[in-house]
DNA sequence: AAAGTTTTTCAAAGCGCTTTGATAAATCTG
DNA sequence: CAGATTTATCAAAGCGCTTTGAAAAACTTT
């Protein structure tokens, strides 16, 4: 049934029952009682696109994922921040539209975003250090926050971003503090800008503490459980091997671990592991007792707040950017102990 | 840029300039030429909105995903049916629209696209048992394929499935068949139709051996690692021990291997796991060499697939449903051995 | 060159809604 | 109770596109 209908059996206006049911003041308050309940008996809804031609706002918002030919995954941590998201999208009426984007048609797809009218506002993921995207973006004046930072763009824009350079800043200088001296960092794929600051910030902590960083015991790339593995593998070969080893992700802790049994080593005594975990719903670290001594921060805490932010930006085009900062909490598990002699 | 302002720009119709960008036969060749190129040069493209509203279809589609308050989390293999998915989507220009939709306000949410109609068609993810989402859809005339089955539905419809029964049936024959009379089973929700069936086919091939099942041994739940770990340590104290395991996901293998180093007890020697392994993209099982013996069956295959039948059923909606069934592959690795005296 | 075909272009209606500007009905003034 | 005000309703335009049915232009025939 569509809005004629509806008007039609009401023997009203379309106008009328538009108001009525849009809660318009000037509609007397026993006809809009009338319109509702015939509304809600013929199960009468407006439809979506017709609105949204009428009104100018699409009541959705995007979701754009770089999909890159290489590395074809789609990063776990995106289940658990779009879940966050959508507490608030669906909170506030908002449907979510989700395109995978492959490198390089990333400029395209954004103008095409933007043409095609089908969104209010964007949530971009997985920001490069460079990353176009944002001046694009910016220029384009469609609303966007982008989960995580680019470190190279200078122009200011919307973002909700975890403090990846203190977490790992803490973690390095943790290992320290427990006399560790040869620390490995497992990072994700380098270009990305989350991934870069991870390593400034334990680079940064080593400087600190007078240790010269070692080239051996730096490996990004894809956070896979197999990444830390074989990494974990090559590293504890070396002549002098790492007493402990900082990773990107929970998964890659998993790897590393594996590593360090397969090698008859004992986790949190005779190597050190800590991880940033992302608080995933389907992978915690641990129950009660966490397994591994961590940098924490929800992932999908950011979705939500992320969210409130684009919505935010929607309502208000005119606002300046805005922005803010996670910190992550330290979490202490078994996984981490005084270095070896 | 609209679609009227680049017909005066070329001092055309409306109609004309419509109809050279959508391939019609009826427009002169030059013509065709100088409206793609004043189309590129201007950065048109059509409102997607007004458009879907004019021809009265979205080119959206979309993905419901149950999200029960209880159990906050987004099965992770959701983010690999849907890159899988997408490729298809993408490649025949449609979008993909998410929703998270409550626990038992699923009818209300189907009428409501229903009504809003601003999706073609809907890939229905995580079925229950007895799911009713199936014949309300069915009532709605809504093209969707099911991602799994729902065994208490009678009436057809369209699903595109993996071989639960008969994977978790040849990985408990293979355990069978090492020697192993003592298998444990943990499982996923019960209540989800996948883990029913898991159940079943694990149940009929102890029975098939002469086995008598024991309920000490089957436990059912999220698929955490946690999960994996808990009922695993839980087991490995009853006074029978449980020789071998057969878990539901990797990730829960992961909590019973965890178990095990516990308990100080050898992978594949004093106790065997056989996994099933969705091939997800940020978790393989081990790289070149399998860490777990699997049974396996790749996720993202079922996307590309879902979306392929949906598709379809777009296009040709009075086709009887199409139903496919994926079988999982048996990947041997060092996680089973003989079953210890 | 007039009549008949085919090709190319166009004006206008319609998709289902919101919203403006006008009108009718109800209520309030003095 | 006539005139001014307020309240309640409506007809019609418009959002940006597609598509129908008609008209104009360009070719073919005889």
């Amino acid at each position: 049934m569509n809005l004629k209908e509806l008007a039609e059996h009401l023997n009203l206006s379309q106008t009328t029952v538009s108001r009525a049911l849009n809660g318009y003041p000037e509609v007397k308050e026993a006809t809009r009682l009338r319109v509702e309940a015939a509304a809600r008996a013929n199960n009468y809804t407006p439809n979506g696109r017709a609105k949204s031609l009428a009104t100018g706002r699409t009541m959705t918002v995007g979701h754009v994922i770089p999909l890159s030919k290489k590395h074809e995954m789609v990063n776990p941590v995106f289940g658990d921040f779009v879940t966050g998201a959508a507490e608030s999208f669906l909170a506030s009426g908002y449907d979510l539209m989700l395109s995978l984007v492959e490198d390089g048609k990333e400029e395209e797809h954004y103008r095409t975003i933007k043409a095609r009218g089908n969104v209010d506002g964007i949530i971009v993921h997985g920001p490069r250090m460079h990353d176009s995207r944002i001046e694009l973006l910016n220029e384009l004046e469609l609303p966007f926050v982008v989960h995580g930072r680019a470190t190279d763009v200078t122009t200011p824009y919307s973002w909700i971003d975890m403090n990846n350079f203190r977490a790992f800043c803490r973690a390095t200088e943790f290992l320290i503090t427990l006399g560790h001296k040869r620390i490995a960092l497992i990072n994700g794929l380098e270009f990305m800008d989350f991934a870069h600051r991870r390593k400034l910030g334990h680079l940064t902590a080593l400087e600190s503490a007078g240790i010269k960083p070692n080239h051996d015991y730096i490996a990004g790339g894809e956070m896979t459980e197999e990444h830390g593995y074989s990494n974990a593998m090559k590293m504890l070969d070396l002549p002098e091997p790492p007493t402990a080893f900082l990773t990107s992700s929970l998964v890659v802790a998993l790897g590393v671990r594996r590593a360090l049994q397969d090698r008859n080593l004992v986790m949190g005594r005779d190597v050190s592991i800590i991880t940033h975990d992302d608080d995933l719903g389907y992978l915690r670290n641990g129950g009660d007792v966490p397994i591994f001594t961590a940098t924490r921060s929800s992932v999908r805490e950011a979705g939500r707040q992320g969210a409130d932010m684009l919505l935010d930006m929607i309502a208000n085009p005119s606002d300046t950017p805005k922005q803010h900062l996670l910190e992550a909490d330290m979490i202490l598990g078994g996984s981490t102990g005084p270095a070896p002699f």
